[in-house]
DNA sequence: CTTTTAAATGATACTAACTATCATTAAACT
DNA sequence: AGTTTAATGATAGTTAGTATCATTTAAAAG
């Protein structure tokens, strides 16, 4: 992995670019985010920050994905995802198996948005793409 | 639009053909759905349904969705919508304005996921593919 | 550095979208 | 018609949030 990862520094001066308030509950949501790797449920975070209250967590995620500074996503069956963003625009790897997310980019997608505004009615705002595996990890393990 | 709507019996078939019970229920569901057009919700549903249980329309609803008859996608906030199948593999657009989905089928799209498959450890077992519109109903409303 | 003030928080209650349990009902096979 | 087993529905529980509102606190003002 050659990307950056997030620097608080940058979550927390995004946020108060935007305007917001620099409370100690928003740096430990932006801190727990980062030392997650792949993936996270909002009861990820709810649930290691013990002094933060779930409202807060819920209310922080939202300011984040309004932000860009994070994504949400779906598993196949709905579940919920949260997953850092690292690049500007990209779209997400999930195993199937055991949840993680990676981040990709492919510019050959966007390519293929531009063809498809002849085949829509109306304007294209935005788009979203997953691609669902079955990591490494999850190949190699025992359990197939 | 040209596309074949879906027939109750194939979707009454597809369930037969999977060894399932043909109940007064699950041909009421089947029916619901034929008569919405782009996207509907379960409580859409089940509102409608009086006489059948919420439960029952969440199960029938499961069903479908696994024998790909309808499809279960989410609005860039999350929310669940249902979308009747109508032709084999094909993605969605979505009107973010007023929540109407559409199929749409573009072999580039097949393409760019075989040009993944360098991209991406693991291995592919599927995808999704959304495309967030505002449609031409929105836009030619007069609230613009 | 205090004071001010409006934004942010957290406890609580509520909603939406399901899912589990289990006694009762009814397909469908004989 | 009788039997069996899947399916249903009422109810309660879960997950992922959102609304309310009294209390706290960041940060701007003095
Ligand atoms: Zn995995
Ligand atoms: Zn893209
Ligand atoms: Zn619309
Ligand atoms: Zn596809």
């Amino acid at each position: 992995m050659t990307s950056t990862p997030t620097s608080q520094f940058d979550a927390i001066a995004t946020l108060e670019d935007a305007g917001l308030r620099i409370t100690g509950q928003r740096r430990q949501v932006v801190a727990a985010i980062e030392r997650k790797g792949g993936g996270f449920t909002a009861e990820d975070i709810a649930a290691e920050l013990e002094g933060v209250g779930r409202a807060t967590v819920y209310r922080t995620l939202k300011l984040l994905v309004e932000a860009d500074l994070i994504c949400k996503l779906a598993l196949p069956d709905g579940t919920p995802m949260y997953s850092a963003s690292r690049v500007e625009h990209h779209h997400h790897s999930v195993c199937t198996s055991c949840g993680a997310i990676e981040e990709f980019r492919d510019t050959t997608v966007e390519r293929v948005l531009r063809s498809l505004t002849r085949e829509i009615e109306g304007e294209i705002v935005g788009h979203r793409m997953e691609v669902f595996i079955r990591c490494r990890k999850c190949l190699d393990s025992p359990s197939g």
